[in-house]
DNA sequence: AAGTGGTCTAGACCACTTG
DNA sequence: AAGTGGTCTAGACCACTTG
């Protein structure tokens, strides 16, 4: 199926060292040969070799440490539940359940957190009926697990909605930021969650220390109350390498089924 | 915070393009300037514009339609909804519920089938409690919309449960897979959704006609017997350009609540 | 001090569209 | 026939680790 020996020289280059890579005479963590090593093996030029690295490099298979080398890439992903939000409370609200999770397993958590005043982006603007030149309220956080960056976490709320409540102060929230809205009179009672996937945006990269070749999903929940407003939005950044993203359904019964037709 | 003015100059170039296509001068579909044009508006090589090129189309903004020059990608993404497939039944089983969708937008759904015999990949196997000796059947289908290739979906069976069934014929099954199943002895009750998010592999990148700069996601779904056997594996894989997936929650009532915990 | 990959120049030939 | 991006050569200097 896979055409061999056709294309341009790089592209076989690229072909032959992907397939040490999965036959896994090179396994995670190998050091690849050198560029000098390879223009000699190929008898090429070195851009030509390095036109090789590069579709490894994007293809998220190889990363390279300068000065030490091209090394295969290793990849551990944690499991990410976005159903969960509702339906264990968390025993850090404001670290959730996914960082909850993962201390259980014995890491250490952190994380930063920034208050803006800024104009919606326009899906948040869309998704909260705003115009672009309203106002909204953003609680930025990035979430560490022993000290490297795991995802980005941006709450939007209306600024007519919040001000001067503890949402606008950049510090943790005990109770979580969702009950504070309810406090203020829009509890929520139904989301929608959207994931896009995408490359990172340079913003993104280097707030995720995120590498060549690494796609980001990108989880927007819309909250709504019981009356049909919505009232947040979040944008979690979740890296491709570390992150699985699972959840679970049960098959509605027979009954359960026919209502929904 | 984006720090400007700094690093290798084909950095520069690209930062001050993307910022042209970020600001709408360069809007969507829009025409870049040639690789010729952009050696003299910076004084460069062409080797150094093309680096910065490169980095427009890994980051997925740019695509280059040779010898037509370099444009702006156009993306237009279309909702998956992983939820609806037990939710609704579906008026095209073997399409099932996302093309449905598409079908009742007026557009022309397609597909290929092929089923074939072969040894599990590691992950089927995990999930399916088999060895890498053993032998699942697995059918392939690719599915277009309006003659493009939207999205790829797998499905892997143990061999000895499905020998001999319709499953191994590469035609389509008006009553869906799952019901052949179920009439086997094997109805699925639960089921477990994974999402990766990862660059594609070449093969998924020629079967799904995927550019470069252009991530998937491969949603994995497993499903179980009412006593806990798995008896099914799917892999879809989804271009991050063309589909946006979509799933709902209802916040859980008090009582509902308290008894998860 | 030696070895690595990162950046850049200068130039050549090619394949594929489109006018 | 002209214009576009794709591929490749040959060479230079650099920054950053590691022994």
């Amino acid at each position: 199926m896979t055409s061999r020996g056709a294309g341009p020289i790089y592209q076989r280059i690229a072909d032959d060292l992907r397939a040490r890579i999965q036959s896994g005479e090179l396994g995670a963590g190998a050091k690849l040969p050198t560029e000098q090593a390879l223009t000699t093996d190929f008898g090429v030029t070195r851009a030509t070799v390095r036109q090789a690295m590069q579709v490894l490099v994007n293809e998220g298979l190889v990363v390279s440490e300068r000065p030490r080398g091209h090394f295969v890439r290793q990849i551990e992903r944690l499991t990410y539940r976005p159903q969960k939000e509702w339906r264990d409370r968390p025993a850090h609200p404001e670290l959730d359940q996914f960082m909850d999770e993962q201390v259980e397993l014995g890491r250490k958590p952190s994380q930063t957190i920034a208050v803006e005043l800024a104009a919606p982006p326009t899906d948040v603007a869309a998704r909260l009926g705003l115009a672009g030149t309203d106002t909204v309220v953003v609680r930025k956080r990035v979430r560490y697990l022993d000290g490297t960056p795991f995802n980005t976490n941006d709450s939007y709320f209306p600024l007519e909605l919040v001000q001067g409540s503890e949402i606008m102060h950049p510090a943790d929230i005990g109770r979580g930021a969702n009950q504070v809205l309810a406090e203020l009179g829009a509890e929520q009672t139904h989301a929608v969650d959207e994931i896009e996937v995408r490359m990172p945006t340079p913003d993104e990269a280097s707030r995720l220390e995120i590498g060549l070749g690494v796609p980001v999903a990108m989880h927007r929940v819309t909250g709504y109350t019981d009356d049909g407003r919505p009232v947040r939005v979040v944008r979690n950044v979740l890296p491709g390498d570390r992150h699985l993203i699972a959840f679970e359904r049960t098959r509605p019964t027979k009954t359960e089924k026919d209502d929904k037709q």
